[in-house]
DNA sequence: TACCGATATAGTCAAAAATACTATATGCAT
DNA sequence: ATGCATATAGTATTTTTGACTATATCGGTA
């Protein structure tokens, strides 16, 4: 598996721009997921251009009447299947030498999903498109593997500042999934008493009056995120920190 | 003054874009300083291209051998005349509209310097450049007011999160004189007592037993950063709070 | 030289938050 | 009915914050 493929043609033309794109920038989306307790990373084996065989970021060239956001949105919906994601730009990687035979600028987005709402689709550009454990990650294009790091930073940075646990969880949650999100991000085990007591405390969770069902122990809490309390907070110069 | 200046021409040539640059890529730079304790952020005058007579953000085209990093690094070196400065992107600004007649796409970089450091130099694409107290900041060119705003709630952020005041202080200063860089960027006032043990017990400080001179009160001593320090203690995970 | 204005710096105390635990509750499986 | 597994409540100690008071020390000035 994750194999390097050696040779690789070595052409513009293989490049296969279209049209109505503009020729130096493109789009490259990092997007997490939890499954399983692990952060998992979505990559895709390419099957056109300098990229052929090789894994990568889902990238894409940008359109020209197309805002950046927007392409790096179209992207990651036509990947994922995924209607309701986290969706921030990361930063533009511009350097001389990162695409091997033209200057090329990419500038990087990185969005959080919930794993049970994908619905994976291989575009006709690659041949393979899969979850990667993000301890698992094969040799990647170009400068990937940087870009990647600095997510993967962000997201353990991100995450301690801001409540992005609940882009990566189903609407209604437990306590424990929620915890169980920041120690797979911050590689750490938490205490669960103090942890719930300081998240309660936040008010941006609402139970749901509901509970589990059909677990071998007793049933916990369902808890949804409260979005609103959190934009008021927001305003009011509240800043999360965990 | 800061007057719109109403016609413009409108026309390709006038951008007047150097053969070895990149041809729809620029770097704009926010640069801070803080003087007599007020937050500052440089502009400049414009006297070519569709910017003529109008406000904007430090920017020039990217060259086609060179890194982003560097060319925002160049543009803030030769406008500023500073060496030592801390440099971030802050993104890609790349709206469809954002320029008036095609498609730029611009990286925007953000910096702090040491207001006493620098010695402006107006470039020969400009009629002035000037510190500007940043809540007097004149209409800008292109959607620089965006951007601009973007970077403020960045410092903003900022500088609860990382001892970014160091790079905005000479190196030896005061506690008060760091006291007063977080006022005047979080805009509200701070107790002084605790202020300094808030920030002496961080550990970040480096006491040079030394004392200010020539002032009329008591003099206090004066600190530096201690670098080593903080970059030990971000391997070990900890985060900058304040 | 004795006081004044200004800022530095130390100290106090109560309230709030974090931390490390212990204890009890409730679900399903056997 | 018992036990395993997780939920959830509680408790006690230490740390951190926030508001405030008190004292120290500089240059300047009457």
């Amino acid at each position: 598996m994750h194999d390097n493929i050696p040779t690789i043609p070595n052409n513009i033309d293989e490049e296969s721009i279209p049209d109505d794109c503009i020729s130096n920038l493109t789009v490259d989306n990092i997007i997490f997921a939890i499954h399983e307790g692990k952060l998992k990373v979505l990559l895709v084996k390419y099957n056109r251009g300098l990229a052929t065989s090789k894994w990568g970021l889902i990238g894409h060239w940008v359109r020209k009447d197309e805002n950046l956001d927007l392409a790096a949105l179209r992207v990651v919906k036509s990947t994922t299947g995924v209607e309701n994601l986290y969706l921030e730009q990361l930063g533009a990687f511009g350097n001389v030498d990162r695409y091997p035979t033209r200057r090329i600028i990419t500038i990087v987005y990185y969005s959080l999903v919930r794993y049970e709402e994908t619905r994976l689709i291989t575009g006709d550009n690659a041949i393979d498109c899969e979850w990667i454990d993000i301890d698992k990650v094969p040799p990647l294009i170009f400068d990937h593997a940087d870009i990647l790091a600095k997510g993967l930073d962000y997201l353990k940075y991100k995450v301690r500042h801001e409540p992005i646990g609940f882009s990566l969880l189903p609407e209604k949650f437990t306590l424990l999934e929620l915890q169980e999100i920041y120690e797979s991000i911050l590689n750490k085990s938490l205490d669960k008493p103090n942890f719930r007591r300081k998240f309660q405390k936040m008010n941006l969770l609402i139970n749901c009056k509901e509970k589990q069902k059909n677990v071998a122990h007793r049933a916990a809490t369902l808890y949804r995120f409260d979005i609103n309390v959190y934009e008021k907070l927001k305003e009011f110069g509240f800043t999360f920190e965990f």
